[in-house]
RNA sequence: GGGCCGGUAGCUCAGCUUGGCUGGAGCGUUCGGCUGAUAACCGAAAGGUCGAGAGUUCAAAUCUCUCCCGGCCCA
């Protein structure tokens, strides 16, 4: 009887793997040694390079689900692991604290319905207050679910958006882009809702359920050919108003157009409308005369009927001389309408963008409740949309009206209140980011993105090179630092706080921040004429306040040091947001082709399980705090990682949790506690029986060597596929050595040896351990920038507790570097042959149905030399593998096994025989371990330990001749079952006891246990 | 409406760049086996019109075109 696991031996770690419990506990430690503060300083004292790094900064309108959370554990996987590489990051957490949604998020816990009412009701003062007040309160969330996932990032470093000396620092870009003649003021086309008031983002007009179906006018109307008899455009539109703005016509370049007769007159539309649209106008009679290119109609004058109403409009006319005449635009939809689109640049973005490549002005004649000013002439003071009455009414009276009907049509409604949008252009500030669009491209061009498809989206999106409008109408953001002169409307830019109140004309009393209504009250005097200056009451784009980061959440000197910063990662959406506004930025405030980031990953959105958008109204969000507070954070992670590439979609199913991440991790833990047990019992020490001693003791065997070998692999390939941001295929590669390797082939290999307390096989086991410490804690290094809290626990509580001078914490080892000294090739050949063979074995023992505990006395393997000496270099292995007693080699099939005693099977040239007939002691061996299974089965359903040691096991009423066989091999199966005694009775009336019945191959035999 | 991405076993995903044997893995199912580090593991079976159609080719999951469906972004 072996004296090993004689007591449990007493371990920290519980026999089963207990994530949730384990991970508490890894938390308090590190927060009680402080562990990240002290290797962040270590780190930034002493450190291979530098790497920067500035923090994405969530925004805090609401609280963290899985998405985020995927992302924060990328960003944390590279911080630990450059980190382990000898790196210093400056992990530094960031809040992104103003803007729209933060509004939105506030407006809505006030109860307010909109703007004007939040103004009224609530007052800009106190609605700064309450949106500092929500931004904590979400910002303890955020630390919670950090803490909770293990993400190492600095969060006493973290920078806020909101702070006077964050918004300086931001201010600094905008007077760089002043002085650079960058920033300007201008038109722009936004959404405007008329019930709420306010204009809207891009973001809240893509909200899902904004577009409703709704009911328009369908207006069928012509403009006359200038000095045309009985020429006109055909003209359809469902915003009838818009004609009282009208400024041009566009027609497809390429398309081929129709005159068509009607009556006395000719209409010109796309031919390939004419009979779709003759028929909705129930127009039977009519003719197509003539077809004419697009192309060809450029230039065309028309007349615009409302000139009398609109006198402006006739001005504009005279001013530019495209002003009602028809261009070539590509984007003219021909297969809708009658291909002729009628333009207002001032409600319309594509119309806008027309006439501003074309310096056509833009008449916009709204005001803020987009009402028609005086301007619009006749419509003053009428609200745009009540205008639509009116317009179909004076064209019909101008014989310009050819039919209106209603249609109703998905069209973008308000997310709040559901009315309908209107598009007007706007007075705002731009940053002519436009300009620079050689420098930006030339600068992302040189950005690492690791994977194609986002890079292309991102460069495409950078082409369109746009202007970009930075002003917001809005309360809680950075205020535009512009003041411009009541007088002459000269205007200034102040870009410090400092500057600013010596400049003020009153310096201002109590409470002051840079923040509305605070900064509205300073007024300043005008250098020109002396007139009193007032801030443009705008506050910023948010994106432009965090892509102020870079330079605004750190010091000159730091930003020196780290920026252009080393990696990011971001979710894919983020191409339009802050990638963009970094990169635009950067070269703003350096005017270099410098993109502030040297590699960027966009990641793939979090969806739910069925591939759905997390959405409030879908109700599918996964809230990241409910998750960890029963799902183990590394398996989270693990899964977060491993489930799909980082690029891709990533489909959330908590299901999946506990499958195969969970497997892979359950494993590497038990792993790691059969090494402790094992070695712990032999008095292994680390430092005096390392693989040297075992090498020179020649205790290393070729499953060892293979062992160290295909680490090698992993911890090359591994690392690789963490450098092309390829995690899941890098986990693949890890997971694969855990489960295959280790688990499945080394462990089995050299089980047996280890089954022993023989003194004279001791410097074996220590070699054993020797392979398996080295391969374990190497695995465990390799774990920790994915499963942080396993490899901390694993690293305390066996590879500290045998070497005691090991590092404080497992983030303070180094990252494994491969070892081509132990790299075997060949070795790693011979052993897949092996266990192809292995396979080829039991394969053929399943034809025969032969049991594999059951031992056999000869295989003979026919197969080429290479095969031959593939098996020969672990033939134990093969043997112990197998369970056969003998192998033999043949390069022809031998003519001994054509006998029907012989069984076989054959792969890729390989026959392997196996000789099925079996003597008595086979036999009786094969039952002692049939018998021996079954004891195991009922050791573990009564609840034995496996290191508890039995008083007697029992075994009755087996057949006679089955009982002799059996006799020889009783002592060693106290041995395998750990029992003192193994006893064979004919009745189970010879003891008192609880028998069990069980089965083997049809017979009956009861096992009791005392 | 435009751009991009995806559609491969019941589920989750590889394979596609550079066409080539019988299209893979994991999970799940069924049957059998093995097992005291393991919630593991091994073998077999069932399960595929590789979204549809056409083209190129001796040969297409892979290349080209068209279409359908889903997703994201933009309008």
């Amino acid at each position: 009887m072996t004296a090993k696991f004689k007591a449990n031996s007493e371990t920290s770690l519980s026999p089963d793997y207990c994530p949730l419990e384990l991970e508490q506990e890894i938390r308090e430690f590190w927060e009680k040694h402080r562990t990240h503060q002290r290797l962040s300083q270590l780190r930034e004292k002493n450190n291979l390079g530098v790497l920067g790094y500035v923090e994405g900064p969530p925004t805090l309108n609401g609280i963290p689900h899985v998405g985020h959370s995927r992302g924060r554990v990328m960003k944390d996987l590279r911080y630990r692991w450059k980190t382990m590489q000898g790196y210093f990051i400056p992990f530094w957490a960031g809040w992104d604290c103003q803007g729209l949604p933060v509004e939105l998020e506030v407006e809505r816990l006030l109860g307010v319905k909109n703007k004007r009412e939040l103004l009224e009701r609530v007052g800009e003062e106190r609605f700064i207050e309450e949106c500092k007040k929500a931004i904590v309160k979400y910002h303890k969330e955020w630390v919670e679910v950090d803490k909770r996932l293990g993400v190492s990032i600095d969060q006493e470093k973290a920078y806020w958006t909101y702070f006077d000396d964050y918004i300086e620092r931001e201010w600094q870009y905008l007077k760089r882009a002043w002085g650079q003649g960058l920033l300007e003021e201008g038109h722009y086309v936004v959404a405007y809702c008329p019930g709420c008031q306010t204009s809207l983002s891009s973001a809240e007009v893509g909200y899902a359920d904004s577009y409703r179906e709704v009911e328009d006018p369908s207006l069928y109307f012509k403009f006359k050919v200038a000095e045309s008899q009985n020429e006109y455009f055909l003209i359809w539109t469902t915003m009838p108003f818009t004609v009282a703005t009208d400024t041009m016509l566009a027609v497809n370049p390429e398309a081929t157009y129709a005159k068509v007769k009607v009556g006395g007159e000719k209409w010109i539309m796309v031919e390939q409308r004419v009979a779709s649209v003759m028929a909705e106008l129930e127009v039977s009679d009519y003719e197509v005369l003539e077809t004419v290119k697009g192309a060809r109609l450029e230039g065309t004058k028309y007349d615009y009927p409302l000139k009398d109403l609109v006198p402006r409009l006739a001005e504009l006319e005279r001013e530019h001389p495209l002003v009602h005449s028809v261009i070539c635009e590509d984007f003219v939809d021909v297969t809708t309408a009658t291909g002729v689109v009628h333009l207002s640049p001032g409600n319309g973005e594509e119309d806008f963008f027309v006439a501003l490549k074309r310096k056509v002005p833009i008449f916009a004649p709204f005001d803020d409740e987009v009402k028609f000013t005086s301007e619009a002439g006749a419509f003053n003071g009428m609200f745009a949309r009540d205008a639509d009455e009116k317009v179909v009414e004076e064209l019909r009276k101008r014989g310009s009206l050819v039919e209106v009907k209603t249609v109703r049509h998905e069209y973008p409604t308000c997310w709040r209140s559901h009315h309908k949008l209107v598009w007007l252009a706007r007075k705002e500030y731009f940053l002519r980011t436009d300009k620079l669009n050689a420098k930006t491209l030339e600068a992302a061009e040189k950005v690492t993105y690791f994977y194609e498809n986002p890079k292309n989206r991102f460069l495409s999106f950078l082409k369109e090179g746009k202007p970009w409008c930075i002003s917001r109408e809005r309360v809680w953001g950075t205020p535009l630092p512009v003041w411009k002169c009541e007088k002459c409307q000269a205007k200034t830019i102040v870009a410090t706080k400092k500057e600013l109140l010596e400049k003020a004309v009153e310096k201002p009393a109590g409470h002051f921040e840079l923040h509305k209504p605070w900064v509205d009250r300073v007024t300043l005097r005008c250098e020109q004429c002396g007139g009193v200056m007032r801030r443009e009451n705008f506050v910023l784009d948010t994106w432009h306040n965090s892509g102020a980061s870079p330079y605004a959440r750190f010091t000159d000197e730091q930003y020196r040091k780290y920026v252009p910063v080393d990696f990011l990662t971001e979710a894919i959406d983020q191409t339009r947001g802050w990638a963009n506004s970094l990169l635009l930025q950067h070269v703003i405030l350096t005017g270099k082709a410098e993109s502030p980031y040297r590699a960027f990953l966009f990641q793939g959105l979090a969806l739910d399980a069925k591939g759905r958008k997390m959405s409030k109204s879908l109700g599918n969000i996964v809230e990241s705090k409910k998750l960890l507070e029963k799902v183990s954070a590394d398996v989270c992670r693990f899964y977060f990682l491993k489930k799909c590439s980082p690029i891709d979609a990533f489909h959330f199913d908590a299901q999946e949790l506990s499958r195969r991440p969970y497997q892979v991790l359950s494993t590497l833990y038990h792993l790691s506690r059969f090494l402790l047990q094992n070695s712990e019992f032999d008095k292994f020490d680390p430092q005096k029986h390392t693989l040297e001693q075992a090498e020179k003791k020649r205790q290393l065997k070729p499953a060892d060597r293979w062992l160290l070998s295909k680490l090698q692999e992993t911890i090359v390939e591994y690392t690789a596929k963490l450098e092309s941001c390829e995690f899941n295929f890098a986990l693949g590669v890890l997971e694969d050595f855990v489960i295959e390797t280790l688990s499945r082939l080394y462990v089995p290999m050299v089980r047996k040896e280890l089954w022993t307390d023989d003194p004279e096989t001791l410097e074996r086991r220590l070699a054993v351990y020797a392979t398996l410490y080295y391969a374990l804690k190497e695995v465990t290094l390799l774990f920790n920038p994915v499963t942080p809290f396993l490899s901390e626990a694993l690293y305390q509580k066996i590879f500290k507790k045998l070497d005691p001078a090991a590092k404080d914490s497992v983030n303070f080892e180094e990252w494994p570097k491969p070892n081509a000294k132990m790299r075997n090739k060949t070795l790693e050949e011979e052993f897949a042959t092996l266990f192809k063979c292995v396979s080829l074995v039991y394969a053929a023992r399943q034809n025969a149905k032969l049991k594999r505990r059951w031992p056999l006395s000869r295989t003979i393997v026919v197969a080429s030399e290479n095969v031959e000496n593939a098996l020969k270099t672990a033939e134990d292995v093969f043997l112990e593998m197998t369970n056969v007693k003998n192998v033999e080699y043949c390069r022809e099939v031998p003519r001994e096994v054509s006998s029907e005693e012989w069984v076989q099977a054959s792969e890729e040239g390989t026959h392997v025989f196996l000789l099925a007939k079996r003597d008595d002691k086979l036999l009786g061996e094969g039952l002692m371990r049939d018998v021996a299974r079954r004891v195991q089965a009922l050791r573990k359903e009564l609840g034995y330990m496996p290191t508890d040691v039995l008083k007697a096991v029992l075994v009755a009423e087996a057949e006679k001749q089955d009982v002799e066989l059996l006799q020889p091999y009783l002592k060693a199966m106290e041995e395998l079952v750990r029992a003192k005694e193994v006893r064979v009775c004919k009745s189970r009336r010879e003891a008192e006891a609880e028998w069990h019945e069980f089965q083997i191959d049809d017979k009956k035999i009861y096992i009791a246990i005392l």
